[in-house]
DNA sequence: GGAATGACCATGG
DNA sequence: ACCATGGCCATTC
């Protein structure tokens, strides 16, 4: 992986407005490394928690959560709930109406 | 070099 | 709408 992956990821994330989020294909695919969603979760799974960055508003394809049962799913609930966002009873977001940028930004 | 792994994704039944 | 499959791609044995 070529530097400045980690940077630009980190660097989108922060720019996530409050109350808004984002899904890890996108993130990967706007950080300039498309088919590389993975990689952004990896990356997510080993910042720790007090890093400051907003990675609670980062989500999987369609809103879903990862990891469900995991304390990090709870925790981002909490989080994006504490923000304003709705979660569904599964966990689920509608990126319809938070997500980041607009869904039919690229179409 | 090859197999296994991972906070993933799109598709088809 | 849920689950199974196959595809991705860098990292780590």
């Amino acid at each position: 992986m070529p530097p400045g992956f980690e940077q630009a990821v980190l660097a989108l994330i922060g720019d996530i407005p409050p109350g808004c989020v984002c899904t890890y294909g996108t993130l990967a695919a706007m950080a300039g490394y498309p088919r590389h969603a993975r990689h952004v979760g990896k990356l997510l799974s080993g910042l720790p928690e007090g890093c400051g960055a907003p990675w609670h508003r980062v989500l999987g394809a369609g809103g879903r959560v990862s990891r469900p049962g995991s304390h990090h799913a709870d925790l981002q609930k909490l989080l994006l709930e504490n923000e304003g966002v709705a979660l569904s009873d599964n966990g689920r977001v509608s990126l319809k109406r938070y997500g980041w940028p607009t869904e039919y930004f690229f179409k």
